[in-house]
DNA sequence: TCCTGGTTACAGAATTGTGCGTAATTTACA
DNA sequence: TGTAAATTACGCACAATTCTGTAACCAGGA
């Protein structure tokens, strides 16, 4: 996803979130500060400098902080803005909906109950990694 | 997004929703039933065999139900399965997380509310019973 | 020399676009 | 009475584009 095609808010959103990363980055991100090597020990199947560009997407969009000490050795924060923050429910709302949907595949849940009570979790992400 | 790293919902939801068409195929959906070419001329930009293929994908996920009239002139119908109307709410939210996240930046509020049906809030989603 | 958090260059993988083919029926024209 | 063309929703092969991984390199202090 290069460019946008319209300029609603939706396609923005979606741009920056596409792909793996971006969900799972706001999951480790959620309970607090990581730092660049954390981040890439909780996942080790990104790799570094796909590591580096998505949490450059992700400071552009104002998801994430970058805060860089000085000195060496480097050391380099991350941590959810207030709007990262915010969207943390949104996503867990996304996962819910996928597993009611997935309910009404194998047919687990009457098909006639229209209402839902979303209770994604943390756990829902972390422990699946 | 060749395969999935974890079994976590969110992932899944992820590996349908990414790119720039399935959130937009869902809003041309939304109002109704469309033809195959009707939701070409919405969106020109998408070429056909892209077209097809995202609407594929967004069946196999049961968000979107694919039905074949016999006969010719071919004539297929498009529209969204229960779950996949029960997505759009929240997608919905996104939308409207991303423009409080530009107000957030720019300070002023965006003149493109109008554009999308985006009344969903944090709370009605989260609070959704 | 190692450490950390990056960037760059290049190569290989994945995704997407282009254009052609296909089906059965209707309409258009000579 | 032919017959040619248009219609619709794709599938396929191939080319162009874009994304991702690998490896090397940088900084300066322990």
């Amino acid at each position: 996803m290069k460019d946008v095609v319209s300029r609603c808010p939706i396609e923005e959103t979606m741009r920056v979130l596409s792909g793996r990363w971006p969900t799972l980055l706001l999951y480790y991100l959620k309970d607090g500060t990581k730092r660049f090597s954390e981040l890439r020990r909780d996942n080790p199947t990104v790799s570094h400098r796909i590591l580096a560009l998505e949490l450059r997407k992700l400071e552009d969009a104002g998801i994430v902080r970058r805060t860089a000490r000085p000195g060496y050795p480097l050391h380099v924060d991350y941590d959810l803005t207030a709007p990262g923050r915010r969207l943390v429910p949104l996503i867990d709302a996304l996962g819910s909906w996928w597993e009611r949907t997935e309910d009404d595949r194998t047919g687990q849940v009457s098909p006639m109950l229209e209402t839902y009570s979303g209770t994604a979790t943390v756990e829902t992400i972390t422990s699946a990694s």
